[in-house]
This record gives C-alpha cells, structure tokens and sequence, in this order.
DNA sequence: ATATATTCGGATCAGTGGTCCGGATAAGCA
DNA sequence: TGCTTATCCGGACCACTGATCCGAATATAT
C-alpha cells in the first residue's frame, strides 16, 4: 500500500470516528470525506460500503467485549460474569448511536463486513449464557441468538432519545428475566462489572 | 374539499396502505404517488409528512388497540388483561414493519402527527398496568413508558428479519419478567387474548 | 356559460450513496 | 538525478430521496 493510500486511510479512520461518534451511525459518508478533506470516492475506495467503514472502525471494539467474554468465565460467577457482560455489551453501543440495526441486519448477511464480528460476538454470549445455564442461574429455554436479540433490543432502546432514559432500568428488568431464582427488583441484578 | 381532491386522497390512503404492508413504513413517497398515478405534489398537499401520513394510515388501528383495552379493563383479569394488550400491540406492529422507530420518535417530538396517538397508545397501556400493580401481579417498578418501551423494542425485534423468528419467544420471556411471581417459562403468560 | 377558487403535477432543488475516468503523484529503476 | 509506470486521487456525474413552486387544468358556484 502506498504511503499516500496509507496515510488517506488512517485520517479517514479517525475522521469517521469522530463523525460517528456526534452523528451516529447513519452520518453521511460525504461529510465524513469533506472533513478528512478528502474526496468522496477516496472513502469509498478504502471502505467499499458504510458496514466496511464502521467493520475497521469497530474492531477493536468488538476484540476488546469477546476478551472480556473470555476473562469473565474464569474469574467471575457464571451469573455475575453473563450480567456484567450483557451490560457491558449495552454500554458500548451507546457510545455508536444507531449501530445496533446495522448489526442485526449483518448477523444473518454473510456478504456484510460486520458480519463475522457479529458472529463472533454471538458466539462470546452464548459461552457465557451455556455456564450460566449450566450452573441452574439462567433459563434455559434462551439460548445464544436469543441473547443477541435481547441485547440488540435493549441497545435500540439506548439509540431511541424518547426511551433512553429507561434503557438502564429496563436492562435490570430483562436481566431479571434471564436470570432464574432471581426476585423482582434490578438492585438484584446490577453492575457486577 | 372537492369532490376530485377527496378522490385523491382516498385513493392515496388505500395506495400507501398496501406499499406500506409491502415495503415497510419507509417506502419511497414517489412510489406511493406514482402508484396512484399522481403526483408526488399531490400525496405531499394531502399529508405534509410521512408522519402525516401514517397517521392517517393508522388512525383505525390505534383507536382499536386503545378500544381493545377498554374492552379487557373489564371483560379479563388484570393479568391476562394486560398480557393479552400487549401481545396486541406487538402483533399489530408486524403489519407495519418500521412504524416502531417513528412511533418511538413520535412519543416526545410534540410536532409529529403520529404524536397524540402514541400518548394515548401508551396511558391505554399504562391503565391496564396499573390495574394488574394494585392487583399485585406485575412488579411495580415499572410504569407506563417504561411498558411503551418494552412493546417497542419487541416490536423493533419484530422488524429485524435476523430477529424476528424469536419476537415471540421474547415476549413470553419479557412478559414474564413483568408480571410478579410468575414463574420462568413463557407457556406462563402465552395467549390469553 | 362564465368566473373563480381550488387542485393538480411537472420542473426543480438540495441532499444521499455510488461510479467513472482524466489527471496528479509516489514508487521503482537506470 | 531523471524517467517510467503503476497507483491513487477527486471532481463530475448518475439515480434516488423528500420537499417546494407555480403555471395549467378543472370542479364548483353563480
């Protein structure tokens, strides 16, 4: 790769962050181009389509939630580790507004660039929610897609500005329903992490 | 209005509908004027915005959700009451796949069209809440936004094609964490209605 | 039948994601 | 150092979106 195609690619990377990060998910490509002072096409030749973008955008992050996924079966309890988890799973998406959808659509695309991370991801869940099953401190009528679900559903509800504000008591809800044995009441399921 | 501005409006009503049951709640407006051979110009005098027209689109269904719990504040018990209302709600959202976003938009955006209708959508539900709390079957943490969120991110889960195969299940598995003392298992709260 | 008030819809605008190709430029070699 | 060539860049363009404007068509009332 060519130092200037090097170069293009790491400041369009770090633009599209930031853009991200204000904007959401959804912020127009051409912006993004504009503000790397770059032209549009230059984005699209590094990052064919807005799921390749934000793949390279968020892959440390999704490195970062399958290792903690790993490090939580062994030091955690089977419950505090599937909680901490799915709540740390929440918190991130609220930092991309509006990557959730795109998420759920890439879960079941296999020509999606976020497709494989997703996967993954899923995957890291279902570890967690299996130990947690296997310890008789989940239900085990849910199994690994159904977490993704819950997760995604509870990640949509932190992207909505009308219901964010509930998103944290609503996590404490559906985790309570996750959990078996556990009596009413978040206080009996919150941050473990 | 005259007679051929009615005509059109008519028209355009029974045209959006069937693009919408088709193509979602985002279809092309130029679509839905085009197949109703009118100008875009036209769809647009009649209903300002999308919202407008949804609401429009909507109006019978919303007042038939809200009459719905009228009807099962009294004909049910609390609890089946207000699993069998939500489970409505749910269902009827399917017919509509991406009405959910704007109706979550629409809740607190007093200028939305669609506006009036999610707040009186959501004190219907807030009543039969209500109504099953002081008969202590549903944990009374919650309220009535936070039951209009939960039947949102469900409905949410029902639009996404990756998620959808298990709406169902979750809402078995939602409703249970809503209502106190009801044991793990969604057979528990399944089809009242 | 005429006058008028209302409605209609093509043309147009700014915005989107995406494509193409001529020109600029960096890398490799003599 | 200077030349060749392969690579990269980005303005111009396409089809599409929701939205607006205004001259033309038309239904209604007299």
């Amino acid at each position: 790769m060519r130092a200037d195609a090097r170069k293009n690619r790491d400041h369009l990377l770090a633009t599209a962050g930031a853009a991200v990060t204000e904007q959401g998910a959804d912020v127009s490509l051409r912006d993004i181009a504009r503000r790397a002072g770059v032209g549009l096409a230059t984005l699209l030749r590094h990052f064919p389509t807005r799921e390749a973008l934000l793949e390279a955008l968020l892959r440390t992050s999704f490195e970062e939630l399958t290792a903690k996924a790993d490090e939580l079966e062994t030091s955690s309890s089977p419950e505090d580790a599937l909680v901490s988890w799915l709540r740390d799973c929440t918190a991130w998406t609220t930092e991309y507004r509006g990557v959730t959808v795109l998420m759920a659509a890439a879960i079941e695309d296999t020509e999606s660039a976020l497709h494989a991370s997703c996967v993954t991801l899923r995957a890291a869940g279902a570890r967690l929610l299996d130990r947690a099953q296997d310890a008789g401190r989940a239900r085990t009528d849910i199994d690994g897609t159904d977490l993704f679900a819950l997760v995604a559903a509870l990640a949509w509800l932190g992207d909505q500005p009308s219901l964010a504000p509930r998103a944290d008591h609503l996590f404490g809800v559906v985790a309570s329903a996750v959990l078996t044995g556990a009596v009413s009441g978040e206080a009996e399921v919150s941050d473990a992490g």
